[in-house]
DNA sequence: GTCTATAGCAGGATAGAC
DNA sequence: GTCTATCCTGCTATAGAC
């Protein structure tokens, strides 16, 4: 009796999000892949077209787990600059306690493929910057934060300045741009609040 | 007489760059490699000790190349904000320019293997960076621009903002990051001259 | 210094039996 | 749905002749 299945799309996506961050994205082929799941490599043919359909699904996943980080960390919705630095210090979290999660959602993919999650966390940011700067839709802003905050994680893993350490460079620009020259507008400062 | 030698390090490297540009990293590989030489693979085992040896060389160039670039930016020695801002534009200018070589300064490498060049130009960026903002070794502020310009150059090569477009974050973080509350000091502006 | 030949490995993916 | 068996392709790297 072999038919009842033994696995399922969310049991490969659980253990390829496993070797994914313990040995990295080269090791996830599929037949360690299968041996983790007790199974033979073929059969995950029958779940999911090819490894890189594989590899969409945990793009995917990664945006979704990224967002919720940062809806977590914006739970004190305090709005301008204090939000923009909560929020920035939960993605340098969250990329440096799954460094390989993080990275798949950068690699280079097809325009549209999935890009469903990716679209919301994009959107969610978005909204964050926009209400700091006070502009209504403030792309050009959530580019430069973003962008700061990519380069700054990548730097730090690739090791790029490993000699120096960052010596205080993430609050530097963090700094500058959610000042008030830089994103943040002057937030509410209510004289009567504690 | 085969002795004569065909091929030399700078041929390979020649070549092993322009395969690089065109085609990729993945397509580096030593077969393809010797055939645009006119050589047997096992032949360039006499000229590197391995392919790892060879993407050291080519990092150590890409630094070359990249530093080449931005001091002949910098010529206009006009220090303060527009320093930093003609800095910034040849940076980003040669990443995407040469969008496969930057990639490969960034790829995690052994810490102290040949990061000679790679010490070089951090320290020609630190220099210019601690010119424009008075402070005597701005680590801090290299290390947030920095972070902003490989950030967002990352972002555009991985095509996360590809509905909207960079739509002017690459001048707003600029603007942030070397105006006067960010990297800048107040430009010397004597009144006297034009 | 270059060649032929080959070892050795790993990967993605398919065919067809059960 | 899973299995066994297998194909095919690609890679780095070495041995030994010339």
């Amino acid at each position: 009796m072999p038919y009842p299945a033994k696995i399922s799309v969310a049991d490969i996506q659980r253990a390829a999000l496993r070797i994914l961050e313990d040995q990295g994205l080269e090791a996830l082929s599929m037949r360690p892949l299968a041996e983790a799941l007790g199974v033979r490599a073929s059969s995950l043919y029958r779940h999911v077209a090819h490894r890189e359909a594989l590899l969409s699904l945990l793009s995917e996943e990664a945006a979704v787990q990224l967002r919720g980080a940062l809806e977590g960390a914006a739970v004190s919705e305090a709005p301008g600059r204090p939000a923009l630095e909560a929020l920035s210090r939960a993605f340098l979290a969250f990329a440096q306690r799954r460094p390989q999660l993080y990275a798949l959602m950068h690699l280079p993919r097809p325009p549209e493929s999935g890009a469903g999650e990716s679209q919301r966390l994009w959107q969610f940011v978005l909204g964050r910057v926009s209400r700091a700067s006070g502009l209504p839709d403030d792309t050009a802003g959530t580019v430069a934060l973003w962008a700061f905050l990519h380069g700054y994680v990548e730097l730090e893993r690739s090791g790029l300045f490993g000699l120096s350490g960052p010596a205080g460079g993430f609050e530097r620009g963090l700094e500058a741009l959610s000042g008030r020259h830089g994103l943040g507008v002057v937030p509410p400062r209510p004289e009567s609040a504690g």
